[in-house]
RNA sequence: CGGGGUGUAGCGUAGCCCGGUAUCGCGCCACAUUUGGGAUGUGGAGGUCGUAGGUUCGAAUCCUGCCACCCCGACCA
């Protein structure tokens, strides 16, 4: 384990890159673009998991799962979908492999050509509404929740662990409708559920908005979306959850009878977040130490380091640890207790703080004697001598956790405070990009041409007309035509 | 895919310009002393120098192709 961490201000993208591997998260694998998820970064997925599936299952979403090849012709079947994903698609044009004449190892089989190409999954909406044809026929079949926890592959150019990767992991919810008010109603419902998993989970603040035209989901009519800011000014696109009108249905012949003896097209839904999440939640929260994680999230909330000399010393401390163990765990506190004597103390320490544990509780002779314990606490670096008498253990590590999980969410919401700025000139605009970055708050005048002007220009993209726009009449940062509202400007991973 | 950079032990590196089979640190193994913020000493193991060719008596070093990774761009969850 080398020590010492590339600092944040001196180059970032090193930064989360080797704070991503040496934190134990994920690293790069043989394959081009994929990468290995290390059980201590799949364990803080699997949290996220949890707490997601709860949450559809909670709002009556089911999972299902749907095959991870699909036939060519499905991902044509709607036009802007196939003219937004084709250029990605990793396609299977064979199904064997032989020896090869020569000895030099195994080659395909040109005889085994498949008569229509399978496309791996970039996303799911074509093979899932090829199916729904089958299960929606009435409107008594309606709505129809589903969900599914799957991977997916889109062939990036460039990938980056976590945030941009040609194979992730995610989750998508497709849901069918009988009114295009009950759809939009389950988009916004969607979106909502990400902004609140995002705060209260992940401790990140997210703007809720609606993506412009032009950054919309290929195949949708509306996307709104969640998004953060990371700490290098960058925003990142959290989650988004996309209103799909009828087109998926009209594409895929999904019609259903209504009460009143009609035949009609059903109304679609579909929205995901993926292992992105994980590279929001390390760039948000964590340091030049290493990673912050919420306690919320953390793989186990305390880790309890145990200082000795000799057998008999740790026998002795172990004692003290086993109760306190069984206290937190009663409580729901997740705890784990690193009794190795293959590395010192301050090596877990160091170990501990990089891997973003919450809190940390040391216990040696000398805590024994005064019945006291060190507590130190991630977000702060900070220590203090807790004497056992005080109040039980478990309620003092619980408030703890509560407050280290509001600490780095105001954190992050300060951050994001001061660093949304509102520009109103077209000079403004480059300067506070230029020397600030974040999110800019400025005026629109709602034409595609514009914004695609200011990203040739700047690399800024609108990342969201956000939902609780004030009405206020302005004028475009850029062409200086007439606005109604702000919209969030930023350049975003 | 365009521009730039880097590939030498598990990790980080020296050597490359000026060819003669490899340096140092961390980590690893053994033993001893250690254990309240990344311990110390002694001994030891570990390398087809990214890969495939070429030049040469001889290639980590020179030449060509390829691959991977990183950074910047275009694209994207």
């Amino acid at each position: 384990m080398s020590k010492g961490l590339p600092k944040r201000s001196e180059d970032y993208s090193l930064w989360y890159n080797e704070l991503v591997k040496r934190a134990d998260l994920a690293e790069n694998s043989p394959v081009r673009g994929c990468m290995v998820i290390k059980p201590y970064g799949y364990s803080i997925w699997e949290k996220m998991q949890a707490e997601l599936d709860r949450m559809f299952k909670e709002t009556g979403h089911s999972n299902a799962y749907f095959p991870l090849f699909i036939p060519k012709s499905f991902l044509s079947k709607e036009a802007s979908h196939v003219e937004g994903f084709a250029k990605e698609c990793a396609v299977v044009t064979h199904y064997r492999l032989k020896n090869a004449e020569d000895g030099s190892g195994v080659i395909v089989d040109p005889e085994a050509k498949l008569e229509e190409e399978l496309i791996v999954r970039p996303t799911s909406e074509t093979v899932i509404w090829s199916t729904y044809k089958n299960w929606i026929q009435s409107y008594r079949d309606l709505p129809l929740l589903v969900n599914q926890w799957a991977n997916v592959v889109r062939w990036e150019m460039r990938t980056r662990l976590f945030l941009r990767t040609t194979e992730f992991l995610w989750q998508e919810g497709h849901t069918a409708h009988a009114t295009s008010d009950e759809a939009m109603a389950e988009t916004v419902q969607m979106m909502n559920i990400y902004a609140q998993f995002s705060e209260e989970f992940m401790a990140l603040p997210v703007v809720k908005g609606k993506k412009t035209e032009s950054e919309r989901f290929a195949g949708a009519d509306e996307t709104l979306c969640i998004e953060a800011l990371m700490q290098d000014g960058k925003a990142l696109q959290a989650g988004t959850s996309h209103f799909l009108g009828q087109n998926f249905a009209k594409a895929f012949e999904v019609k259903f009878a209504t009460k009143e003896g009609g035949l009609e097209y059903v109304w679609g839904t579909s929205w995901g977040v993926s292992t992105r999440l994980m590279g929001a939640l390390i760039m948000a929260h964590s340091d030049d130490n290493g990673l912050v994680l919420p306690p919320k999230l953390a793989p186990f909330q305390v880790v309890i380091v145990p200082i000795y000399r000799g057998e008999e010393e740790l026998a002795m401390i172990s004692v003290k640890v086993k109760e306190i163990m069984a206290e937190l765990r009663k409580a729901g506190i997740s705890v784990k207790y690193d009794d190795r004597d293959t590395q010192k103390p301050g090596w877990k320490f160091a170990e501990y703080e990089l891997k973003g544990v919450p809190v940390r509780i040391a216990l040696g002779p000398r805590d024994l004697e005064n019945k006291t314990l060190e507590i130190a606490r991630r977000d702060t670096l900070t220590k203090e001598s807790f004497q056992w008498e005080e109040m039980p253990i478990a309620q003092k590590i619980g408030g703890l956790l509560d407050e280290i999980q509001e600490g780095i969410y105001q954190k992050a919401f300060d951050f994001r405070k001061d660093n949304t700025t509102e520009v109103n000139s077209w000079e403004e605009f480059k300067q506070v990009l230029e020397e600030k970055a974040g999110f800019l708050s400025a005026h629109w005048d709602g034409t595609p041409e514009t914004e695609e002007k200011i990203k040739e220009l700047t690399k800024a993209t609108i990342r969201c007309i956000p939902l609780d726009q004030l009405p206020e009449q302005g004028v475009c940062v850029y062409s200086g035509k007439p606005s109604s509202g702000r919209v969030l400007f930023a350049k975003a991973y």
